[in-house]
DNA sequence: GAAAATACGGAA
DNA sequence: TCCGTATTTTCC
């Protein structure tokens, strides 16, 4: 008698165990997919093994088996498993987080080979770089040429899909072989999903989810703009393709490349351990003069009007108009969790242990800090400049653009948006953009005002300095000649930085900071999120859960906070989320698993996220 | 995650 | 003691 090992891709552990009817024996293998009738319903399950015995009463048989060739090779199971303990989901959560979707609903692959490895191949080292610069895609280029030639695969990931849409057409005209891009939800991913399958290599371009494309010897991966959030998957599993990138390239052998202007802090810290190396690309054009205006030592009157603009960056526009030169207005467009500042002296609380900003909860009329418990009472005065009186805010800015057509009347303004994208010809004096602007990376203003820059740099969030550094040098980068920054907070690190084009000294810096506060890449932040319909009951849940586990001596975890979620309601159901810090994921993830069990709430639906962004 | 099994608790 | 409902367990 032959028994399955299967997982399935729901939020439960497993292996379970089905017999294999004796005519399939020979037809089955692990990482096959098969049905199997689940609680009475039937399923997708995803063998992960073959065992002659099996110590199950009760068992049932498969009822079909769905593939004649293994959908998931062995390394590919090896890393979902590793996935799994790493990210706290299940095996079959991992592995479906790897497939496309119409092979988790159960669609059959019709004949299919997998081509053996190319006998002798060469091993590209272990290597990781990174490669900071504009022209990065040159570096691309060599690095792919370098491991086709070793008759090796390469999976490139970008942001987003027009500009892995770009890079296609100028790795196929410089190599000159077919490129394949890969996406999910795109309307032939299962064709292409069995194309890239079957060839013995090829070159794969797409998004996050491509990290998992079922690339025969691979050899490379080359993420661009690796800082950036968009690799972190919102849903379960809560993977980041960086993550994932540097364990498969382990399994596989392959090199990893990274690349952007600035890199990550988990990033950065490899080069620290002596694990990653830099490249740096000599810019394209030479750097802007940056200016830091600081809105709290402005004269009295301007202060008092409230505008936008400074007369600093007002007339600075001026005279760009009046040499009909191009200027763009930056402003943050992201939702701004609400901060309590000064409203004379722009001084923000912050948390004296975590350095990140408070937050008002409006119910209990007290400041919390949503990283350790730290709590206050709502101070009457400001604790710096004594004066003043506490306002609690997230400005409104919609009005940018109106308010320069009063200040210029005679200029031509256009917002740069999603629906508005620009073409290569800009044809207005004054644009007005968010941060979606730093994608297009061929244009190019004469003067940048980043205004209203301290709703990023203030956000309830210890990658708030990382993102609005990362955020101004992407904007430096398409200002030709001069940028002009307004902060109520000019001597941050981050602006002294980038005023000084100095990635290095910034990186080092918040480092320590990290260090000294154990944040990531130091130490990993773990997020349990409880969510369900009645705001008492999964508060009661959060809170009990936050006592069971402060319960528990262990030295796995390190509880460190109990809040409700980033918004406390999303679509009829409300949040509550439990923070902790672990030295070790994996140990963390195990002792999570033994205890997030007892103790269930009827109605609240527990997600775990490791190392959220 | 969700059906099945079990505990609970109010009314007769 | 019965039955509807809330909670906990189990899924192979």
């Amino acid at each position: 008698m032959l028994y399955a090992k299967v997982v399935l891709g729901l939020p439960i552990e497993g292996p379970f165990d089905y017999l294999v009817p004796p005519d399939s024996e020979n037809k089955i293998s692990p990482g096959a997919r098969v049905w199997v009738n689940f609680r009475n319903k039937k399923e997708v399950a995803y063998v992960v093994g073959l065992n002659s015995k099996t110590k199950i009463k009760k068992i049932k048989e498969v009822s079909a088996v769905i593939d004649a060739t293994a959908v998931l090779d062995e390394g590919m199971l090896l890393l979902t498993r590793r996935l799994a303990k790493y990210y706290c989901c299940s095996w079959g959560e991992a592995i479906e987080a790897a497939l496309p979707d119409e092979l988790r609903k159960g669609k059959g692959t019709g004949e299919i080979s997998r081509p053996g490895n190319a006998g002798e191949i060469s091993p590209l080292g272990n290597d990781v770089f990174f490669v900071q610069g504009q022209e990065r895609l040159p570096v691309y280029l060599r690095e792919i040429k370098e491991a086709w030639a070793a008759e090796r695969s390469a999976i490139v990931l970008f942001t987003d899909i027009t500009e892995a849409g770009k890079a296609k057409k100028l790795i196929e005209t410089d190599l000159g072989v077919e490129v394949f891009l890969a996406f999910r939800k795109q309307p032939k991913e299962l064709e292409v999903w069995k194309k890239i399958f079957q060839a013995q290599k090829c070159i794969v371009i797409g998004t996050r989810s491509s990290i998992f494309s079922p690339v025969n010897n691979l050899g490379l991966i080359i993420i661009d703009q690796e800082q950036d959030q968009v690799y972190k998957q919102e849903q379960v599993p809560h993977y980041h393709a960086r993550q994932v990138a540097l364990i498969r390239a382990k399994i596989c052998g392959s090199k990893v490349v990274l690349g952007g202007l600035v890199p990550s802090l988990e990033s950065f810290y490899l080069t620290q351990e002596g694990n990653l190396k830099f490249e740096i690309i000599p810019p394209r054009q030479a750097y802007p003069l940056v200016q830091v205006i600081d809105s709290r030592r402005l004269p009295y009157p301007e202060r008092k009007s409230k505008s936008i603009f400074s007369k600093f960056l007002s007339d600075a526009i001026y005279a760009n108009l009046l040499e009909k030169r191009k200027t763009l207005v930056f402003i943050g467009r992201k939702g701004f969790a609400t901060s309590a500042a000064c409203h004379n002296c722009g001084v923000v609380l912050k948390c004296p242990r975590c350095n990140i900003n408070l937050v008002f909860h409006f119910d209990e009329d007290r400041l919390r800090c949503h990283h350790c418990n730290f709590e206050m009472e709502v101070p009457k005065i400001c604790p710096s400049c004594r004066s003043g009186y506490i306002k609690y805010s997230g400005i409104g800015t919609e009005k940018v653009e109106s308010e320069l057509a009063r200040i210029f009347p005679q200029a031509r303004i256009k917002i740069i948006n999603e629906e508005n994208k620009p073409g290569s010809n800009l044809d207005a004096d004054i644009f007005v953009a968010t941060s979606s602007v730093i994608k297009h990376r061929d244009l190019s203003f004469d003067l940048i005002g980043v205004v209203a820059i301290d709703n990023s740099l203030n956000r309830v969030d210890f990658r708030a300095g990382e993102k609005t550094f990362a955020l101004l040098i992407g904007l430096a980068s398409l200002a030709s000649r001069r940028m002009i920054i307004q902060s109520a907070n000019s001597n941050h690190h981050c602006f002294q930085a980038v005023v000084k084009n100095d990635v290095r000294v910034f990186l080092k810096e918040e480092l320590k900071q990290r260090k000294q506060l154990n944040f990531s890449p130091y130490k990993h932040m773990i997020l349990i999120k409880l969510r369900g319909v009645s705001l008492d009951k999964v508060k009661k849940a959060a809170q009990d859960l936050f006592e069971r586990l402060s319960g528990i001596k262990t030295s796995s975890i390190k509880l460190l906070s109990l809040n409700p979620g980033q918004p406390a309601k999303l679509r009829g159901n409300f949040y509550y989320q439990v923070l902790m810090r672990a030295a070790d994921v994996e140990k963390a993830g195990k002792f999570l698993r033994l205890h997030l069990k007892e103790g269930h709430f009827s109605g609240i639906i527990v997600t775990v996220d490791v190392d959220p962004v």
